[in-house]
DNA sequence: TCTCGTAAGATGTCTGACGTCTTACTTTGG
DNA sequence: CCAAAGTAAGACGTCAGACATCTTACGAGA
């Protein structure tokens, strides 16, 4: 498969995908160079700007590694866009399920891993979560605490990945002015996950972890039910327009 | 919290923390328009361009929109790129850990929410699954099959979710040859995760889950342990740490 | 044979300009 | 007085050319 020249639409966009597709498909493997900023600009018919945010948005997330004065080589054959596009327009219960599986993650590898410093820190963002009245101030010592419970578990891709998701989630939630009508879970069973991470009991923790989501999870679910899979994007959408994805190219 | 000159380094890079700075810090709140790029470039005194490719990225990645006609506006306040950076440069144990995680939970859902057809189809991805002989067509066929899971769950984001890690996670273990090496849970185990499914049983179907790819990691465990972060640079690499994560970009 | 210096190639950045779309204001007709 | 159409201003999209700087590799000299 080779490179054609750019047709209609958004320049850059369009140089965006077929660079993506050269990796995707395989023409240029991983680890290998590929042409140079002039060249691809020749060969799909655009100016050299173009290939070139085209090249440093690819960079960006991951794809491609542009080495100053060497060339620029591929790094990944993963397109990690479909999954940031995703998670921009998701609803608050599909993220909120999906931080329900790293919370989990997290308290078992945390009872594993904790050591005695980690039970300290988590009794302390635990007491302050409980100290916490205003909603604002509430919600960010929440956030704390299950970010805490990650760090224990000593996987950074996790740690991160909690922080992203937690992120969005709270950005989406405030966006349907959810974040003061669901219900957080209270202290009793936040407890029981600090509990059964230092009794270093993994699956109590796992378990306990779930609790602690479960019902607020049941809430989201009745509150903007009715979705089922009839309606695909419309209700709980976050993204505002839903209409937009096709905005790019 | 205001705009200071650009100093030294790489221009963009610098103008791209900046402007990542001013939404984090919520200088600029979400939804809000942010100044036109000759108005930014001229208050960090650097040249439309090098402003241009920091907004490019950073919409590229989902914190920022771009309107055309209109302006640029600030979508999220989540800068996904310190989970980026974290999955490429992840050891193939915590990629595989996080994994474990989507794995656990698509199975959880699907077992709620499969249709007869998700069944039918689940059936033909086993059946596939246990034909496939050679490495590379069964690494592959492993895969669909766990995909398909999950889009039985009917969760886009947590489908994308595994999509992308998936293939990182196979990439990793590629590259450090191990994808030949690690033995994958056999047909009863995978069985059980979609006898569960079909039972519409949601426990049973998480605990398979686990008990399919558990097996595999503790295996990764032993296979890369003792390396802890001993070693920093040898293959499965977690990246080591920070010192290690100004190479990038 | 090893080391150092130089040249070629590639990316980094800048300046300046023009095209096109969106938005908002103004004007005109009812 | 209100509403709709037309117009002008602002902002992003793209392009062109040029120079600076870094990396790499080759070749000359010790």
């Amino acid at each position: 498969m080779g490179l054609s020249p750019i047709a209609g639409g958004s320049t850059v966009d369009a140089v965006l995908e077929q660079l993506q597709a050269q990796v995707s498909d395989g023409s240029w493997a991983v680890g290998e160079r590929i042409p140079a900023e002039l060249d691809l600009a020749a060969q799909l018919g655009v100016s050299r700007p173009a290939v070139r945010e085209a090249i440093r948005a690819l960079s960006h997330v991951g794809v491609l590694e542009v080495r100053r004065g060497d060339g620029t080589y591929v790094r990944s054959g993963c397109d990690p866009r479909p999954l940031l596009r995703r998670v921009a327009r998701a609803s608050a219960r599909d993220v909120f399920e999906v931080q329900l599986a790293y919370d989990v993650q997290a308290a078992r590898l945390a009872a594993r891993r904790r050591t005695t410093a980690d039970i300290a820190r988590l009794e302390e963002l635990l007491r302050a979560r409980d100290e916490a009245t205003e909603p604002d101030a509430f919600g960010a010592a929440d956030a704390r605490f299950h970010l805490g419970v990650a760090e224990a578990s000593r996987n950074p891709v996790l740690i991160e990945a909690m922080r992203f998701f937690i992120g969005r989630l709270h950005e989406s939630m405030r966006a349907v002015r959810l974040d003061r009508e669901v219900p957080e879970a209270g202290p009793a069973r936040h407890r029981a996950v600090l509990d059964a991470i230092i009794a270093a009991d993994p699956q109590a923790a796992a378990s306990a972890a779930a609790a602690v989501v479960e019902p607020t999870l049941a809430v989201l679910e009745t509150l903007l039910d009715g979705d089922g899979d009839a309606v695909p994007g419309a209700a709980t959408t976050v993204g505002a327009d839903a209409a937009a994805d096709g905005e790019g190219r």
